[in-house]
DNA sequence: ACATAAAACGTTATGATATAACAATACATA
DNA sequence: TATGTATTGTTATATCATAACGTTTTATGT
């Protein structure tokens, strides 16, 4: 499989990270009985694009790139469709979406982001999650949703 | 001192919140030189009318039974003062903001909120803190800044 | 006390993000 | 192919946030 958890090197074969997306998202709604569209497709096509999370009307340029500028309800729309599927995430502090790169697993995402490239990559929640659970527990609170966004500076923009 | 980690009993006094809330926030501006003005005052004030985190134009609201409603700019510069000098926190997957309850220390809010009743507790970070710092290291990341929102039910509306 | 510079404020305008509502179309399936 | 449901297209509008600029207040040096 070709995405995975982490930042990618700047080398990367990024039309694998596009396809195999693309691919994943195909298989998930067939089995899920969702109905991939056209317009959600290329949202998510557009999503991966690169590896940084894109605000809505950014979403919203480069579809238009490729025909007649949608109305913003459209974009929302196929987001919500893609967040609802597990096929896509909201980095609510930056208010942007970036595709979701584990949409086979049933997780919820948990991030790092690059201040200085604005790359974003999912971490593995697990770890994460137990020390969140165990911090909840002893404030008597039932978690049911995770909000966890990491700001600082990726490894490729260290070097 | 009265304010504290942790949801608060129904029951709680919760004049004493405010009140040493608004104390700690005149100490603390006193020691670090800072200017605690009036709006800036009121704007604190607002938000500790309640522990739930107040979207900016529902302060204005409250400003506003308190003379003229203001221009939007000014409770949002408002908070920019509260935010930079640590007197109070945003919450941005609900795109609110909230008093600290603990402006002595200096801390990354981590947050519990409730979807039941809207409250919203700031939590211990260091158990948490250890967590993110061992996953981001694993990752290579550097962090600067942490965003912890659990959303999900509080001990009060459990009961 | 007075001049000066920096900080804060008031105000208007506008930008950026997100959703409501409803008519038209496409799709699944009986 | 009829029927209900999901999706789309479109217009309008709600909600959140900041830019810019002139005025007032405040801290500080003289």
């Amino acid at each position: 499989m070709a995405n995975h958890m982490g930042f990618q090197a700047p080398t990367h074969d990024h039309k694998r990270c596009v396809s195999s997306a693309l691919e994943n998202a195909e298989e998930k709604s067939r089995v899920l009985g969702l109905r991939f569209t056209k317009t959600r497709r290329k949202v998510l096509e557009v999503l991966w694009q690169s590896h940084n999370p894109l605000g809505a009307y950014e979403i919203l340029d480069r579809l238009q790139k490729d025909g007649r500028r949608p109305a913003p309800m459209v974009v929302y729309r196929a987001l919500d469709f893609l967040l609802e599927a597990g096929l896509a995430h909201k980095i609510s502090s930056c208010k942007t979406f970036i595709g979701c790169s584990t949409p086979d697993e049933n997780h919820e995402a948990q991030f790092l982001i690059c201040e200085s490239c604005g790359s974003a990559a999912e971490v593995a929640g697990q770890p994460l999650a137990e020390a969140l659970e165990k911090t909840a527990a002893s404030a008597g609170f039932k978690i049911n949703q995770r909000v966890v966004e990491i700001i600082g500076v990726c490894p490729n923009c260290q070097a």
